[in-house]
DNA sequence: AGAGCCATGTAAGAGGTTACATGATTAG
DNA sequence: CTAATCATGTAACCTCTTACATGGCTCT
């Protein structure tokens, strides 16, 4: 697995750009649990959420504050920071490169492009199009080109078969524009 | 990951399958290096390769005798045993349960059944068939029953497509059948 | 009083990646 | 003589999974 990808991070990340007043652990992990929309896509115990949080802290993507009410065991308050921010609008502009990751990876951008900044979702659906289409054609390429080993020829055909879903769902996404409200859409993000 | 994947094992059991006189680390390791069909599909660096022969032998799925030739550094010659036998076949035999795990277990599968015993996998192919109509059905009747979450009805689109290409692929898979010829056919596995 | 929720973690271990260690032999 | 190939591993380091530890609070 090649290092720096991570979506459960950016999760993490995503879900603390729409929280202004900051959120901590035991919060977060609701979204992570089954039932939740994020939960069908990314699962994520408790372990390591809280092991993403930390290294979130230790890279500056993230500040903490240690707060307790009233005799409750004191809870850490999570807060997105300008680098958080920056790596976070970085990683949803940017396209997944291989058809496998559509299913995890994708999908996460999908979900809060959509819900922090509808318009970050069209020019990324626009964008992830660009990319399978080209993967599709340099298969295709390699195809015509002619493979030796039959069934190298059936792989082929198989990964040709699943980007052309993926594009085809995606041109479907394309045409019937998400209803989701923007409850949490801010001006902007910087 | 689930416990008891393992595609690599497999793979290293189905390429001493096909070898009577056994294989050590060195040889095998050839058949995943790039370049080679079982190389595009499953990468498999001599640290892991080397680490998964110890653990099937401590499994009793294979046996090793040293032997030196000459004044060579003396090989770990490995031959498959009768439960490796059995633990292959069984795999060999069972589809796979998510779309996902076509692009990787499928394929190792597919890759050996056509090698080793065509039959096995024109048999494959069918149950893995009948598996993923399934799987697509159970998708369908989720969609049909309606999803609240515009979210979650695309997922489960993309998770529609998925399956659907990789359906499309099997049955054309069945339609034109493998050409390979079974150079390492015998008479049957036991 | 007991069940379950709030809240944050640690521990153990499976599994994988990357790089390096070792040393002999063969090809240019 | 140098580089590549043969041959087998070890070491360090990640990631993720599963399970458990801890302790207070709330609801019935």
């Amino acid at each position: 697995m090649a290092v720096q990808e991570r979506p459960a991070e950016f999760a993490i990340l995503g879900l603390l750009e729409a929280e202004d007043s900051g959120s901590h652990g035991y919060d977060l992990a609701r979204h992570f649990a089954a039932g939740e929309p994020l939960g069908e896509i990314l699962r994520l115990e408790p372990g390591m959420l809280y092991h993403h949080l930390k290294r979130l802290e230790r890279s500056v993507s993230v500040t903490s504050t240690t707060s307790r009410s009233g005799s409750r065991p004191p809870r850490q308050t999570y807060r997105i920071t300008e680098h958080g921010r920056n790596r976070l609008r970085t990683w949803l502009q940017s396209p997944v490169q291989h058809t496998r990751e559509i299913r995890l990876d994708f999908l996460v951008k999908l979900y809060f492009a959509e819900r922090l900044e509808p318009q970050l979702a069209v020019r990324l659906i626009e964008t992830q199009l660009g990319t399978l289409r080209e993967l599709r054609d340099s298969l295709a390429a390699r195809e015509s080109a002619g493979v030796a080993d039959p069934f190298l020829a059936s792989v082929l055909e198989l990964r040709i078969a699943q980007t052309d879903a993926a594009i085809r769902w995606l041109e479907q996404l394309q045409q019937t524009p998400s209803t989701h409200e923007s409850r949490n859409h801010k001006a902007g993000m910087p």
